[in-house]
DNA sequence: GAGGGAAACTTAACGAGCTTGAGTAAGGGG
DNA sequence: CCCCTTACTCAAGCTCGTTAAGTTTCCCTC
């Protein structure tokens, strides 16, 4: 028998992997490559199999057939004491998709590349009273124009990504409610009419999963890690994306992040809930708080008549602050005090190692909200549990969610 | 001390099978099929090709396999216009399995059907000072003393799953830190030690964890739910099972229920956190609050001098509560409310629909904390999510984990 | 109490996808 | 030039699940 000593080393053994480990039913042999592809640069057959697990001989098959869907693409060779290594990457020149990303007052589409680049981008607005048909009608022109415009190959294109705000399933507008698609048009509704009515695949998803998304195939995330995209827009959301694909929940209604509690004897929220993240520090209320003292209002010129848009407003805040108005200062810091309680909680509840700060919300304000959330995440988690966080911010924030769902949209369809 | 009793093995009422959608490369037919015949009571292998998706053919040659086995039993017959259905259901005489509940204070452990009844049950307690050696050496025997004494054949068992307290990699205790093992064995040696001990597959897994895939399994939980079970012990945990399989983070650390920040400004907890629910309304919190008042500490007849068991004293706390004691019901009413918090944070971060209430602490309080729980829960999913959520109390919350750690052992090996 | 019809299984052939094991290609060093 | 090393490929075969064509077992009618 084995002699144990009982002092509990917090060093590296293995965590046994349990009932989760599945001998085979995983993810297919094209999509572990792909995912390997998309994390790594130029990267060689043998390498390929040690990383995904594959034998070389299953690599080998696997990366001809990407080699002739033009997908993949031979870069060169890495000496060694025997033949050589082929190194292969994506093509940057292989496919491409749409991102649509259908905001509250501007929609933006970007055409992008299978490595995430953007090769174009149309911003368009709608008009007063826009019907359910004319906004199909104008997305589909939109992306007849931008990919005229871009001198691209339609038949590289594999399809379009669409991102609308709020959970997959809207409910009747509540005041102050969810934002939803323009129109009131429930997603599906609209993904299978624009499918329809361009004849490419559409696929649908909400700002902050499409952001995460975006973030992890852009930004070559590695698949390791388990992250969350933090969305600021009209309100506040997460995208989850565990071991590598996206987490929806049963009713993809996952990660209301703005519908955690942070305050059990906060104000009500629309949801029905009282104390909810976005009631008590969500950009609307730090707007709200703003419009309602004279001199935030002053240090962000907000208009006390002008048309209100909750995004520019929280914007002008955040700027304000930053440029050292102190009224708006106090009112943001406030507000990044409960989202990084916010975030400690869903660190804690999914086992995070990597938030990722965007949407057009913290595209302002991540300079003071990343450190709040730094801090408080980093103290526990070091501490307790092992894990060291990190956050950072989207590299282009505002059209992150559009990328999002162009690269979600490119993941599905390159698997298959 | 040790006790030994046998109870036969309780099989719980049918339940009327719902169909599942799943897309290819999920499990196997051999998975997916027991998952079926686990939720469900007596099915034809007909409505068995319904519910898991897979063809007549393949259902067919599976449950050959299983019948082989002594997994799965024909039960009967029912008519229709042409040759009458066979009924199949897992064989409550198959196999076994051990589940091992290393408490604080004392180890439970049970043998149970592949029903998830009950055939005979154990506890001892740790003697003060024991080494880890020696712990392992007392569990083997337990073991031992609990296959003979319940008359079952050894040959019929499966192997042990076990189960600890606390996050998988435990740190150093901390002051009034998280719970681990007792002797401060990680988690995995203690496994691999038994293992090595008994010659039986041993499974180690965390209280929460075990508990929500024992309600799974024994209450016959539908695999198109994604629950919780939220966990009261020494501290608070919530096991989180997902489209069937238990979700438990890149590092085992997921569901740390006791680590939601419930109030930005409250006391600092352990973990290095501040205003975590643990810290804040957890059952050490409670029993602290009770403590330092004299009037609650009558109503719950808790010594001053005694020796300290959070649970137990916990529990004490809750029975004046429920008699009546205004003081202890104050009490648990205020931790009630923080907890209801946290379940609506988790329910919207993991889009839930199902809670269960299990672990020693909820055995003595859930008719305190449901309520509290459900109305809050309630208000909100019903309201702005489209969702139901269910709030129900485990029915033997105290075995629970044990239980648990038994059907997570079957889960895996019944699997290959 | 045969013969048909209906529905529940069963069997056989096949195919996708991956593995094993034995090649073949491509470079370097003596 | 030969030989060694290493990268990659080919061929056979295995596992699992599918499709399509039986086979069994009941009830019902004549």
């Amino acid at each position: 028998m084995t002699t144990l000593d009982s002092t509990g080393g917090a060093e590296g053994a293995a965590v046994p992997a349990a009932a989760a480990v599945r001998r085979r039913g995983g993810p297919g042999a094209r999509e572990r490559l792909l995912d390997a592809l998309r994390a790594s640069g130029p990267v060689s057959r043998v390498e390929l199999a040690a990383i995904t697990g594959l034998t070389e001989a299953s690599v080998s098959t696997t990366v001809r057939r990407l080699l002739q869907d033009g997908v993949v693409v031979e870069v060169g060779r890495t000496p060694t004491a025997g033949k050589p290594r082929t190194l292969l990457q994506l093509d940057p020149g292989g496919r491409t998709a749409v991102g649509i990303d259908l905001g509250p007052v501007t929609t933006t589409c970007v055409l992008t590349s299978q490595t995430g680049g953007v090769l174009a981008r149309l911003t368009s607005s709608a008009p007063p009273r826009e019907s359910a048909a004319q906004l199909v009608d104008r997305l589909a022109r939109d992306v007849e124009t931008l990919i005229e415009g871009s001198g691209e190959r339609r038949e590289r294109c594999l399809g379009i990504g669409l991102v609308y705000g709020g959970p997959r399933r809207g409910s009747a507008a509540a005041p102050g409610g969810p934002p939803g698609t323009p129109g009131g048009l429930e997603p599906e509704l609209l993904r299978a009419a624009l499918q329809e009515v361009t004849g490419w695949p559409v696929l649908a998803e909400n700002d902050a999963t499409a952001a995460a998304v975006g973030e992890y195939w852009v930004a070559r995330v590695d698949a390791a890690r388990s992250f969350a995209a933090l969305y600021m827009g009209t309100g506040l959301g997460a995208g989850i994306v565990l071991a590598g694909s996206a987490h929806r929940g049963a009713r993809g209604q996952a990660g209301e992040f703005g519908h955690v509690v942070v305050d059990v004897d906060g104000p009500p929220c629309w949801c029905g809930g009282q104390g909810c993240l976005e009631a008590v520090a969500g950009p609307a209320a730090v707007v709200a708080r703003a419009l309602a003292d004279p001199v935030a209002r002053a240090e962000a010129h907000l208009e006390a008549g002008g048309p209100r848009s909750t995004v520019g407003d929280f914007s002008a805040v955040a700027r304000a602050a930053r440029a050292g108005g102190g009224a708006c200062r106090a009112l943001v810091e406030a507000s990044a005090r409960y989202v990084a309680a916010a975030a400690e909680s869903l660190v804690n509840l999914f086992d995070l190692d990597l938030l990722v700060l965007t949407g057009p919300g913290f595209a302002a304000s991540s300079s003071l909200y990343g450190p709040a959330i730094t801090r408080r995440t980093g103290a526990a988690a070091s501490r307790a549990w092992g894990r060291a966080v990190t956050v950072t911010v989207s590299s282009a924030a505002a059209t992150a969610p559009a990328v999002g769902a162009a690269a979600l949209l490119l993941q599905d369809r390159l698997a298959r």
